[in-house]
DNA sequence: TCGCTATTGTTGTAATTGCAACAATAACGA
DNA sequence: TCGTTATTGTTGCAATTACAACAATAGCGA
């Protein structure tokens, strides 16, 4: 039996624990790179589906938002048909933000995918959107409240 | 450019967010899970190198040992030479919840490889290997305050 | 249309997480 | 050997994280 979680794992917390130290310079804290980048690219998106997108906790997102918001880095705007939903768009200074976190991922990236020839890459690239399609669902039913059965 | 880092991201969360729900049938806490199977795999290890193996700050595997300790997943013994170290060592309880966790590792690996043909989990398996290698040491030099050039 | 369910957003609470800073021992070079 | 550096382990913070539970609006079926 191949076993991938705990590689990805270990990649993603690597990752996830260099790019929150290379943040500080931005005043950005832990996590918060996560969720400006893609506010910066899905201008609109409601935090319900932004917190989808990276799957994190709804509660966590919001505070995580709304942590941008006092910092400036992002705006809620209210939804002219929809009184309930709030509209997420980065400032400006979030999108120089998002592009300074785009940059440093560019060289994440390089660092990790050293080694491997292109055709690799892409490979690998294939392969992870097909496991995150299947991971994802399966996220989605535990999270609301589902037993897998094993 | 290939961008990998925010899928790798995102099926790791998911995947740790649904070990963590399904593990509290084990009275297991938050990302406990982790430290308690490479305990059980590693008899002997030491806090400093265990948190290097799975990529967590030394200070959060510290507490999250103690903890397991006091729960007593796991022990602490002294070492015969050297008065410094403490090493580890999975109880009988805690190995029991090892095999729970690799079984359910298991699962969640068959899901998450789901419609991939055998060469190609084993290839995906291979490439991640070679990315955590490349990552792993770039941890290594950011986490002792080296700044990575670029 | 009306009533029920789902969605969206927030707050209380409790826990993990990580950086700084500390002590204590080990390891190593001159 | 001795002094300096590295390793190992812990604690004090301050922050993120997530589960529960709540309110409020939207959406949908009979």
């Amino acid at each position: 039996m191949v076993d991938i979680l705990r590689d990805i794992g270990v990649i993603a917390r690597s990752l996830d624990s260099i790019a929150n130290i290379e943040f500080k310079d931005l005043d950005l804290t832990r996590g918060q790179y996560l969720y400006v980048v893609r506010i910066d690219e899905n201008p609109g998106i409601i935090p319900d589906r932004l917190a989808d997108m990276i799957k994190v906790d709804r509660t966590t997102a919001s505070r995580a938002i709304n942590k941008l918001e006092k910092q400036r880095f992002i705006e809620k705007r209210e939804d002219p048909e929809n009184k309930k939903i709030k509209r997420l768009f980065a400032t400006e200074k979030g999108a120089e933000a998002a592009e300074y976190i785009r940059r440093e991922n560019t060289l994440s990236s390089e660092v990790a995918l050293d080694g491997l020839t292109q055709e690799e890459a892409r490979n690998l690239s294939v392969l992870l959107k097909k496991v995150k399609r299947n991971v994802e669902s399966d996220w989605n039913t535990v999270k609301k409240g589902k037993k897998r059965a094993y």
